[in-house]
DNA sequence: CGTATTTCTTGAACGTGTTCAGAATATAAC
DNA sequence: GTTATATTCTGAACACGTTCAAGAAATACG
């Protein structure tokens, strides 16, 4: 039993691997069901027994990178001292590992409509986004960041935010190797700091306040 | 020939109400081009003379809709005295115009891929895009809003990018009456005019420069 | 007027994602 | 080992957006 993978899982993995080779080769839109079928030697009817979509073979990609994601992620958490260190340790880790499938990440947030399983916003993605704002949450908690009470409890959502922006741009970034996104990776990180840091400073106030309320209509009332 | 619309002109009208009757009814995913050209009382060919696709459709809509919008935001500019009331009036006469076919919109916003021709990010809405910036730069200037230079070339386009954060918000907004969008738009905005209060002030220095560099990445080297 | 040309319209047909009744195969029960 | 059940797999068929060859209607020309 140690060796043998059950005859199914190699089908459904034959199937996700002949798929991933398609969208790599064609783009996930260029792509059809009978030719990552045929590539896996399987019926189309057999892609269909295994996942419920198209789409459901791009999740099933995401699904399995988180898996691999999170794990490095939590790792690299456990090293980094500084909030910018344990910030570069989540954002290069999805750059790294989602490099070799920049354009398959397309599929993933081409869509921003919540109601669709492939959005960054919806549903069937949110047990992804949640261990995703876990680990900003602990950057920043470790980091041990003082910032007014009404935004702090936001404060991971925002870098999640932050964090799916630069992944947006660096998907769709058409400069050599993505230069522009690297170039705007430094600087935006750079003055997220810079900002987090004269945040509190008293001019900021009635920012403060105003803030907390928006952040609250966006999110929600906050509950820790 | 005052009275008389071409025969052609008609049909082409008929279709292009139909199909909006049909994504009002069943939504733009969902309806369907055979649909849309019984409707028009016309074969689907007739429809794919008019329109070159579906998203055209929908395209032909959001000309049409800034072709109103845009003169009576310029004419809301002559009156508008403050900033934030020039503000409002492109945001409002937005969501004014747009308020009977929120849901359609979101056709035109789910997708964020520049090469799909209906993302807001596209070629094909490139033309509308930038008028809508040109209202943003007239708010600007006649509002004499100073801005240290690294910042100021970019103003007008963050604020596009702000009342399209908005838009987004509103169109995915399930609370009654989009009331949340609206509590939302009234603290951003509140908040927005606060930022630029202080921007100039000295503990920023800092950050104008880093600030001016990043828009240069993402929007190019200012021209004007 | 007649006919040549352009404009408009038709609907069958194509390739797509997806479904599904049923066949084939593997597993369980005795 | 034989039968029953569950799992895996097949490929024809469906609805969709879209194309296109051919026809109909309008217009231009002489």
């Amino acid at each position: 039993m140690t060796e043998k993978v059950k005859k199914s899982e190699e089908t459904r993995g034959r199937i996700l691997e002949a798929a991933l080779a398609v969208f790599r080769e064609r783009g996930f839109e260029k792509a059809t069901m009978r030719e990552i079928a045929s590539g896996a030697e399987v019926a189309v009817g057999a892609a269909y027994y295994y996942f419920d979509s198209k789409d459901a073979i791009v999740m099933a990609f995401y699904e399995r990178a988180q898996g691999t994601m999170h794990p490095a992620i939590e790792a690299g958490l456990d090293e980094a001292k500084t909030l910018e260190a344990r910030l570069r340790v989540i954002v290069e880790t999805k750059f790294q590992y989602f490099a070799p499938n920049r354009k398959l990440l397309a599929a993933l947030t081409s869509n921003i409509d919540p109601e669709n399983s492939l959005s960054p916003f919806s549903e069937a993605t949110a047990s992804i986004r949640e261990q995703d704002v876990a680990s900003f949450e602990r950057a920043v908690t470790e980091s041990g960041v003082k910032l007014p009470p009404a935004v702090r409890p936001y404060l991971a959502r925002l870098l999640w935010m932050y964090q799916m922006g630069l992944i947006l741009f660096w998907v769709y970034d058409k400069s050599d190797g993505q230069s522009r996104t690297m170039l705007l990776y430094e600087k935006t990180l750079k003055m997220l700091l810079m900002t987090l840091k004269i945040a509190g400073l008293a001019i900021f106030r009635p920012v403060h306040k105003l803030a907390g309320e928006l952040l609250d209509v966006v999110y929600g009332t906050p509950t820790s």
